[in-house]
DNA sequence: TTTTCGACTAAATTGGTTTTATGGTCGAAT
DNA sequence: ATTCGACCATAAAACCAATTTAGTCGAAAA
C-alpha cells in the first residue's frame, strides 16, 4: 500500500476522532486501532499526535477555502462577494469540527502550532477581504481611505458576534438579519440626504 | 457608628482586596482583617461572600455610567456622543478592577450573580447606544432602519476588538485609529459620489 | 435591642502519594 | 521499507489526610 494512501486513511479516521472527541480526548491509540495498524505504525507517517492534528486542520482549512472562493467568485458586486463570504465561511467553519475547534477553543491556544494556524487564518481572512475591498475601490464602488484598518474592522466585527454573551439577553439572529447588518456596514449611518439637499440647493 | 457607615468600610476594604486578588483568592476572613471586625460581623452586613463582590461591583458601575454621562452629555452632535461613550468607557473600565472582572472573567461565569450583572451592562449599553442613535434620527443626522439591530451591531463590533488575537498579529492600536474606525462605521464603504453624480445629471 | 465575635461545622481546597494512562521510542521481525 | 510488541518517562487520574474557607449559632458586649 503506498505511503500516500496509508497516510491518508490515518487522517481520516483522526478527521473522525478529533471531530468526535476534541483534540484531547482522542488518544494515538484509538486512531490506531480506527485505523486497523500498531499505534507504533503512526509514528512512522506523522511525527506525533500534534503533527496528526494539525495536517487534518490544514486539510479542512484547504476545503473551507475552496468553499468560500467558489461563493465569491459566482457573485459580481463586491458588497455580494463579502456577503458570500461571511456567510460561507460561517456556515462551513461549523461543519469542520476540527478547524472550528483549532480557531475557537480556548484551552488549544496554549500550543504553538495552534497559535500559527491561527495565524494563517487570520492573514487569510485580512488577505480575502482585502481584495474584494481593492476590486471594490476599482470598480468605483467603494471608496475606503485603509483598506487593511477596514478589513480589520470587518473581521473583528465578526468576531464580535462571537462574543461570550449572558445566555438569557435575547439576541437577533444574525442569519436573518445579515443584510440589515451588512447595509449599516456598506452604507454607514449618517444620513446620506444631506449632500442630496445641499446639490439641489446648487 | 451608623450600620451604613460600618457596612461602607467593609465595601471599601472588600473593593480593594478583590481588586487586587480576584474574587477566588480574596477571603472573608482578609476582608474583615482589613476592616478591624470579626469574621462572624461580616454576616451581619452582607449575605455572604458573593453579596459583597455584587454590591461593589454595583458601585462600580454606578462610577463607570457616571463617567460615561457626563462624558456623553458634554457632546453636542451624535458622532460625537459615540465615540466619547466608546472611549470613555474603554478606559475607566480597565481602571475599574471589579467591574471589568465581573464582565470579562471567564471563569465568573458559572455564577447566576454574574450573569445578572452581564445582562444588565448589556441592557444599559444597549439602552446608551439607542437613545444617540433616536437622537441622531431626530436630529437628521441619522438614517436608521433599525435602532435595535443597529445598537447591536455597534456593541458587537466593540466587543469583537477584545478578541483573543493571536499574539504575534501586528493589530491596528485602536485608539490611534478610532476616528478611521468610526468614519467607516458612520459614513460606509459605499461610494457617497454615487449619489451625487446621479442628481446632476437630474 | 442591636452589634459583635469565639467556637464550631460542612464542605471545599490543598498537598502528597500511588496508580494508571499516554505519547513516544527502539530493536527485531516481516 | 514497513510494522509492531515491549518498554519508558512523564503526565494525568485516583486516593487520602490535613488544612482552609464560607457560613452558622449562641452568648457576650454595647
Amino acid at each position: 500500500m503506498a505511503k500516500k494512501k496509508k497516510k491518508s486513511i490515518i487522517e481520516k479516521v483522526a478527521q473522525d476522532l478529533f471531530s468526535k472527541f476534541g483534540f484531547f480526548k482522542t488518544t494515538v491509540d484509538e486512531i490506531a486501532k480506527a485505523a486497523r495498524i500498531g499505534k507504533a505504525t503512526i509514528y512512522y507517517y506523522f511525527e506525533g499526535k500534534e503533527d496528526i492534528f494539525k495536517e487534518v486542520v490544514e486539510k479542512e482549512s484547504r476545503i473551507l477555502n475552496a468553499k468560500i472562493k467558489e461563493a465569491v467568485n459566482q457573485e459580481d458586486t463586491p458588497e455580494k462577494k463579502i456577503r458570500a463570504f461571511i456567510l460561507t465561511r460561517a456556515k462551513h467553519l461549523n461543519e469542520l469540527a476540527n478547524i472550528y475547534s483549532a480557531l475557537k477553543d480556548d484551552v488549544l491556544k496554549k500550543f504553538d502550532f495552534i497559535e500559527k494556524i491561527r495565524e494563517k487564518d487570520f492573514k487569510k481572512e485580512m488577505e480575502i477581504i482585502q481584495k474584494i475591498l481593492k476590486e471594490g475601490i476599482e470598480k468605483k464602488n467603494f471608496m475606503i481611505e485603509d483598506i487593511e484598518l477596514t478589513s480589520f474592522a470587518i473581521i473583528s466585527a465578526l468576531k464580535g458576534l462571537e462574543y461570550p454573551w449572558p445566555p438569557r439577553i435575547s439576541l437577533p439572529e444574525v442569519e436573518k438579519n445579515i443584510d440589515k447588518l451588512l447595509e449599516v456596514f456598506f452604507h454607514g449611518i449618517v444620513k446620506r440626504e444631506l449632500f442630496q439637499e445641499k446639490i439641489i440647493k446648487k
